[in-house]
DNA sequence: CGAGAGTGCTTGCAAAAGTTAACACTTCTT
DNA sequence: AAGAAGTGTTAACTTTTGCAAGCACTCTCG
């Protein structure tokens, strides 16, 4: 095969990884909510295998994440066609809601992602 | 593996077909424009071969589509999350949040737009 | 009539995906 | 202390992907 591969397998598997990890789900509940195996699962995650699309959607729905994140992170979309956008952003832009709403919508998701990074 | 699976492959076969005589093109010329062997386009045309993301990624380039089109197709991406925009949509995609925070976060919207909406 | 060159398709194989059955380790229970 | 149950990982295996090489056919051209 010609085409470009797995050059950012390794990443997806971090992303994968990390995402678990945050959901405080083990690699076999992971693995049979999506319908593979622990073992597999476990090698995707070191980067050693790369998911078919197919396993790949069903890590999306595993972790419940838009298809595009995780095609995203696999390298697989353009990043023009993803495009995760900022939240903060698109919160300050939403024309239906009020000031103090949008502050504390804007406060929560700062403090996940805090909270996330002393992980 | 226990993922369902190509379901919609033929379906994904017909419309590369479809695509491909559309603009005039022959196995050969989209095989070697997509980087894959004319054998491997000729099967997967007709059913015979699920293409890998990667493969799928470069069929999207070669047939000059995006490849949410192709996903969609494929069975693998939803149609409805194919455009972007709002806040539900960019918490969703937000890679550095949990599955937990996520809903959170657009439960808390959510309920701001309803307060909102009943003024 | 041939000889190319174009079309799509089949075959056989190497390599990668994905599974089952184990392993070594921790943690909790009795 | 020992056993049960959880954690992630490894090894050996089967299945699928994707390719190189060649087949059969049509069309064009000298």
């Amino acid at each position: 095969m010609t085409v470009k591969r797995s050059g950012n397998a390794t990443g997806l598997g971090e992303f994968v990884r990390r995402q678990r990890e945050l959901g405080h789900l083990s690699v076999r509940q992971l693995a049979d909510a999506c319908g593979i195996s622990n073992a597999y699962l476990s090698q995707i995650e070191r980067g050693y295998r790369t998911p078919s699309s197919f396993v790949l959607k069903a890590l999306a729905d595993g972790l419940e994440l838009s298809a595009e994140t995780l095609y995203a992170q696999a390298g697989i979309l353009d990043p023009s066609e993803e495009d995760a956008g900022d939240v903060v952003e698109t919160v300050r832009r939403d024309p239906h809601l009020s000031a103090r709403q949008r502050e504390m919508l804007i406060e929560m998701y700062e403090s996940f992602r805090k909270l996330n990074d002393s992980d």
